[in-house]
DNA sequence: CAGTATCCTCGCAGATACTG
DNA sequence: CAGTATCTGCGAGGATACTG
């Protein structure tokens, strides 16, 4: 059996990770906090194959934690905004992003703030904070400037695979 | 490409996937955080086989998150233990599982609680305790007892396929 | 006990072409 | 634009046998 379902288990690390443990997944949401919602952008922003992508939006829409929203302006225009169970997983991207800042990378990482903007309706983005304060734009998060800018972007050429185990 | 690498992303969340995005690195963290050490303990109570457990732990070990400590008694016996960069994850877990507590589990699921023991020596095992306040052992952590005890043992067989995306 | 060595399988993921 | 359909393959993960 090639890989295993945890949602048998009664923890809740385990079946979160049912819905989470996806190499994607954890990026795709990051990118869904950052403002983050159409298909297209997100294929571009993380370099992802259509198939994949599309895979992956499903399965987010299935488990409730994006939701699939018609704009039904002139032509077909879809966003996937989170949902209050997605947004729920802010603290889990935070802890994730400060322990990353604090132990994978070394002390001159400026890390990313991200802060809620609570206006109330939902379809609303984050906003996302450089450490000077400025709220950084979606140019910012493709790493075409800002400091310390957010390189996903560009990185369908040039990877490199994982140290193989 | 099959899987892609994160390493070259100036981001530390895609940076802490590329150390934590396996199925079963999170699963191992969550054990150790609970006290299990050996690599026989860890292959019971996940249901891993030893090949795949042995590659993760190396993995773990080169990252900084583990660290392997020759317990030099009668006969080979080691025990991975967290190193201060592995305890630092405690922040991810908790989130993990506080997520899942509230947004995958119902109302009826009593959680873990999983308190700090420091005692200053670091090889101490964390304090797991049940909702009810009651210090949890080894067998609770086991499905044999306790409540809500959780049912990682056992799973090695009647696991399911997860929904094909 | 704590792994290593082999073999096998199937799903994730990439690439590309096509559709409304 | 937002996907679906199809093909391909690599390698994570499983099972088992073997070793110090």
């Amino acid at each position: 059996m090639p890989r295993t379902s945890f949602e048998d288990l009664n923890c809740s690390i385990a079946r979160s990770l049912d819905a989470l443990g996806d190499g994607w997944t954890m990026l795709i949401l990051r990118d869904a906090f950052f403002g983050v919602r159409r298909f297209a952008d997100f294929e571009r922003d993380l370099g992802i194959s259509k198939n994949v992508l599309a895979a992956r939006l499903r399965a987010l829409v299935e488990h409730g934690i994006l939701e699939r929203v018609d704009e039904g302006v002139h032509g077909e225009r879809f966003e996937y905004v989170l949902t209050p169970k997605g947004e729920a997983l802010l603290p889990v991207l935070t802890a994730l992003r400060e322990w990353g800042d604090r132990w994978v990378f070394g002390e001159g990482h400026e890390p990313y703030v991200v802060r809620e903007r609570t206006t109330g309706k939902r379809p609303d983005p984050l906003v996302v904070r450089g450490a000077d304060g400025r709220a950084l734009t979606r140019r910012d998060l493709r790493g075409e400037a800002g400091p310390g800018a957010d390189e996903t972007t560009r990185q369908r050429f040039g990877r490199r695979r994982a140290a193989k185990a």
